[in-house]
DNA sequence: TTACTTATTGAGACTTTGTATCAATAAGCG
DNA sequence: CGCTTATTGATACAAAGTCTCAATAAGTAA
């Protein structure tokens, strides 16, 4: 499946610059998050860092995973069993979509979705601050292997 | 807010010919969804329809908003704070739009959303089987309020 | 209408997911 | 190095959703 990579030190950088002390658990939980190519859980990041960090708290996963959210390093996936779980966020690629055969998630070029909104603006008479577009299905790879 | 409105006799008979028995807590609460404005969690849900149903059990309200989840009658939610809300499905139309000002939902034409999907289609090889778009902003009587 | 069969219901226990509290720890800084 | 204070880990707590099972009521046939 495609995708493009995600530097780890950017996001310790923007931790940084936010006022955030840069700790020991957040390099843990950004490296998690920026290699894995499934959406993952709060609960799941919990599992996979304790690996490494047997001693990481719950509390302390919750809570760095808003932080990461609210800083727009990464995005909630709204999918078929839940919203709990989070992607990278990649710049300047906002459209998600995830294979349900094998779980992985693939950014789609999102300019098509923009001009989409404002027209839909211009025709309701709404103001559209935000938006949520999610696709499901199956990836190249998945159909080929079917 | 413009709308389009429900028949909850058609969603009887909906319930009728899947097979499930017609039932009193059937009634109640699709009268509650198909009435509401706002989007509704299953545990509001249980709230109103205790209302005039004191007896209604809070699993039976959680069962009843899967299976009509499942028969497509009610959509969720993938909101800000959360993805446990529904809304009526209503047939040929479903991009929707929250109001984050007033919570009011309102559905717009999704043909365009039909095109951007299948180009999505083409262009990633990805066979895509269902998708979600939500909009978020405010509407046109809360920007005239404002 | 009545009796019968079986899906549906209500109550509550239980699980899962997420939040609040607070003493202990460790980052950043002089 | 030592001080200040944000962050952390442990645990208690709250919220959201599921499971179980006896009681109820919907559909069906006599």
């Amino acid at each position: 499946m495609p995708g493009k990579t995600i530097n780890p030190e950017d996001w310790l950088t923007a931790l940084d610059k936010s006022g955030l002390r840069v700790t020991s658990v957040q390099e843990t939980l950004i490296d998690i998050f920026a290699h894995s190519e499934y959406p993952l859980s709060a609960e799941q990041a919990w599992e996979i860092a304790r690996q490494s960090r047997p001693k990481t708290g719950r509390a302390t996963v919750y809570r760095m995973v808003e932080k990461l959210e609210n800083l727009g390093l990464i995005r909630r996936v709204h999918g078929y069993q839940g919203c709990s779980h989070f992607v990278p966020t990649l710049p300047d690629l906002m459209m998600l979509f995830i294979c349900l055969s094998c779980g992985r998630a693939d950014y789609l070029d999102s300019q098509p979705l923009n001009d989409l909104i404002q027209q839909s603006e211009h025709i309701s008479g709404h103001h559209i601050t935000d938006s949520r577009l999610q696709l499901f299905g199956a990836c190249a790879d998945c159909q080929q292997n079917a």
